[in-house]
DNA sequence: CTGCGTGCAAACATTTTGCACGATG
DNA sequence: CATCGTGCAAAATGTTTGCACGCAG
């Protein structure tokens, strides 16, 4: 077990997109080079700037594009808060790892983060996907979990 | 158990309102009662033409203005299965007897409800939600658990 | 060289906001 | 009768689409 050099496997994508008969191109290759470093859920916005940083000349529209094909590939997920835009996170990357869910105030729109039910999680999980998967014929690869109310700051507030 | 009368709480709201220090209109009781009847999660646009029929006058902004009025009060859930829109759903309704969740195909956005873990579900939320509450001083209210995947049909026609 | 993928701009869809009028309490 | 709430229209926001050009295979 003495592999210590970074993990590294550099671009363990591209072959995803050629097998899936796509062209691997700059703009792809930023996407996803962000997406594998960026820690959180960025937004369609959010990796737009930050993949411009790393090649200038895209456009908005093809980070859509590029994410809308990466979703259907199954190399990332599409997640929604309720704040009017999606977010996004690699398959197989460091969000994946800490994996959690949210709490969200439906005052202020205020969105924590909370990671501390993995065991739980997966337990409840593990009972559940199986038998939806079968019953609805459906190939569950991601699941997303919310806690909706009211957070500390707003209780104070408006009592 | 002879009430046959429709159960019929003819406005278990009104008193919500004025409570809140909210004034009684005619757009918000339209509204009220249009929820208090439907049986899904409709949207917005779903809601405002329901109401139009009670209500011709309403506007849009004026249903979208309610809405969020309602969710902070607490009365309604806002729920976003990331189709661009959000839905809307009754708290003490319809809808939160029949408590269920969904599939969301990331090829074709199918939405599938499954209500099936019923069991499980209360199991697991009822470790979760206390020491959540307590850590993070949040008041839930609601939750609402998502599986993405992709579907029977989506999986035959692509593989 | 043949398309697929791209950038740009315009189109779209949903939700929010500004404003003057009207209704509620 | 003082505001709060409303309808309308315009603006804001996030996402999608049409088109001609250019690069990957």
């Amino acid at each position: 077990m003495r592999r210590r050099r970074a993990m590294a496997p550099p671009c363990w994508w591209r072959s995803r997109l050629r097998e899936g008969g796509f062209r691997l191109t700059g703009p792809r290759e930023a996407i996803l080079q962000i997406l594998s470093k960026v820690p959180a859920h960025p937004s369609a916005e959010e990796i737009f700037f930050l993949v411009k940083q790393l090649y200038p000349q895209v456009g908005l529209a093809t980070v859509y594009r590029t994410l809308a094909l990466l979703v259907n590939m199954g190399l990332i997920h599409k997640l929604d808060f309720g704040e009017g835009k999606a977010r996004y996170e690699l398959v197989q990357g460091p969000a994946a790892k800490e994996h959690h869910h949210h709490l969200l105030c439906i005052r202020c729109g205020k969105v924590i983060d909370c990671g501390e039910f993995g065991e739980k999680e997966r337990e409840f999980l593990n009972k559940v996907e199986a038998p939806l998967s079968e019953k609805y014929n459906f190939q569950i690869t991601n699941h997303s979990i919310q806690f909706y109310g009211i957070c500390k700051e707003c209780r104070e507030k408006e009592g």
